[in-house]
RNA sequence: GGCCCCGUCGCCAAGUGGUAAGGCAGAGGUCUGCAAAACCUCCAUCACCAGUUCAAAUCUGGUCGGGGCCUCCA
């Protein structure tokens, strides 16, 4: 079965086919750096992630890359703010970028341009787009003139009478239309500007995404993602650019992930109400937000809220717990037979990549992805249930395939134990319980139980359960956890 | 105001014409001295109304409810 993919500028699904066969050149816009980033980048960062590789495991060469945006409005009044320059506020905030995607286990892109390194290919572009009346300068500024580019909005399907209401020329601006928007700023005092044909000055916000693209990419590429809100202006206008100058098709597929809401609202800088990735991190552990965010289609929006977080955490546990049991089984000793009640189990495991894929080349449906994920987990659970030598091998082979699948999510990719015990110490240090207090406890039980006074070992058991501790008797003695 | 999206079990969430995946929570059972985990069994007719169709959660119209975009934003 092909890939299918929902581009937005069809407004359906599509079968993908790469402009060169096996090959793919994606895009997809990055931030804009000047301040921490908070959970809805987290999850266009991961569902880009997880396209990229998904991609990569159907077999395409991939070319990926990621833009830091590292001059704009934004960066100059922060850096203002703060009395540094723009430049060392990007770095700052690049830098922070960096771990922050290194953290939530992204891989990374073949190309993470700047747009400060792109200045002389941003003003080429610019002067192709005056040379072919697309374009005009204006007291040092250059506008893009979007009445002479007949597929204006076709991305965001509007007329120009819906988007005049909201256009607005802020003051000192020169545009001939309120919808024109700016390719090039002259420099103000005290902002980073370069020369350029209409005097000193910097790129405007959409056109640095262009000039890094058709660089990289080429001027016609296969996709380009961002969040829902990108579309306008911001695709709206790279489509303008690089179409106007190029006269090629742009981009062939369209991708953009949903929002993130708190409460049923977005998540925004103005409403005030967002969680940096820092925030999350420190409360969640990085695997458990990828895995939470996706539990959802990317393009639907998702709410985040701390006992969705907690649930993801629960069913992540699920899977590290029979991978955790299934790498514990010593090699094959038996003949392999399979006893008759056990060969769906089987055959759920068999199955589970085409399942995957077939759920993955639907428009990335992670969502249907991790619900087959969970049916090869309950399978290798029954396989294990069963305790039988003869299963060795199958289990192995289902726990491979389950680790490689997870993979191509971003999840599993921890020692199952480890990944468990950091949870556990997580959780205790929540919890602020006294491992020593508990574990006293726990010798105090043992020795009662040695002496079959189970009247006090369930005394100890129940105190300790009402502090949210869970005993565990096992084999090799008792361990805990909390509830 | 214009344009658009959504409303599926207690919670989250797939499914967009052929009779409701999965996770969390819950109930019963197996296992266990007792527990936990695991396994087995059970647990929804898809906001409402009216249509189209042999057949609708899935299509059409309407009602109610929630959200988004139109201005910087992943």
């Amino acid at each position: 079965m092909p890939l299918r993919l929902y581009n937005t500028l069809s407004g359906q699904k599509e079968e993908f086919r790469p402009l060169v066969p096996g090959q793919v050149g994606m895009y997809v816009c990055g931030v804009t750096v000047y301040d921490y980033c908070h959970l809805g980048h987290a999850r266009a960062n991961i569902v880009f992630d997880v396209v990229y590789r998904y991609l990569q495991y159907a077999g395409y060469r991939v070319t990926y890359v990621r833009n830091y945006t590292d001059v704009d409005d934004k960066i100059i009044n922060r850096a203002n703010e703060r009395g540094i320059s723009s430049q060392e506020l990007a770095e700052t905030f690049i830098r922070a970028f960096d771990e922050d995607m290194a953290a939530l286990g992204l891989a990374t892109p073949t190309h993470q341009p700047k747009a400060t390194e792109f200045i002389p290919q941003i003003i080429a572009l610019v002067e192709k787009l005056i040379a072919r009346g697309l374009a005009y300068e204006s007291a040092g500024d250059v506008y893009y003139s979007v009445d002479k580019f007949a597929g204006y909005l076709k991305l965001s399907k509007r007329t120009m009478e819906e988007m005049q209401a909201g256009a607005r020329i802020a003051p000192g601006e020169q545009k001939r239309n309120p919808m024109d928007f700016a390719l090039w700023k002259a420099a103000k005092p005290g902002e980073p500007s370069w020369a350029s044909p209409w005097g000193a000055g910097r790129p405007g916000w959409h056109i640095e995404c262009s000039a890094m693209s058709s660089t990289l990419l080429g001027d016609s590429f296969d996709i380009h993602g961002g969040g829902r809100d990108l579309i306008f202006p911001h695709h709206e206008n790279e489509i303008a650019q690089s179409e106007g100058a190029s006269g090629q098709p742009f981009v062939r597929y369209w991708l953009h992930n949903g929002f993130v809401n708190v409460n049923q609202e977005k998540m925004s800088k103005s409403l005030g109400n967002f969680f940096t990735i820092r925030d999350i991190l420190d409360k969640y552990d990085a695997e458990v937000v990828r895995f939470f965010i996706l539990t959802a289609h990317y393009r639907s929006p998702i709410d985040f809220a701390d006992q969705q977080l907690d649930e993801a955490g629960q069913a992540l546990a699920r899977c590290y717990e029979a991978l955790d049991q299934a790498g514990r089984v010593s090699a094959a000793t038996g003949d392999g037979a399979v006893p008759a009640e056990l060969a769906e189990a089987v055959g759920r495991l068999a199955e589970l990549d085409s399942r995957f894929r077939e759920a993955m080349d639907d428009d990335f449906n992670t969502a249907q992805a991790i619900g087959h994920l969970f049916e090869g987990v309950r399978a290798l659970n029954r396989l294990l249930a069963a305790d039988s030598p003869d299963l060795a091998g199958t289990i192995a082979a289902g726990r491979e395939t389950l680790l490689r699948l997870g993979e191509v999510l971003g999840l599993f990719r921890s020692v199952p134990a480890d990944w468990l015990n950091r949870q556990a110490q997580r959780r205790l240090a929540a919890s602020g319980l006294d491992a020593a207090a508990i574990e006293a406890l726990i010798n105090e039980r043992q020795a009662a139980r040695k002496e079959r006074n189970f009247k006090r070992a369930d005394e100890i058991r129940d105190i300790l359960v009402e502090k949210g501790v869970l005993l565990l008797d096992g084999p090799e003695g008792t361990s805990w956890k909390l509830k």
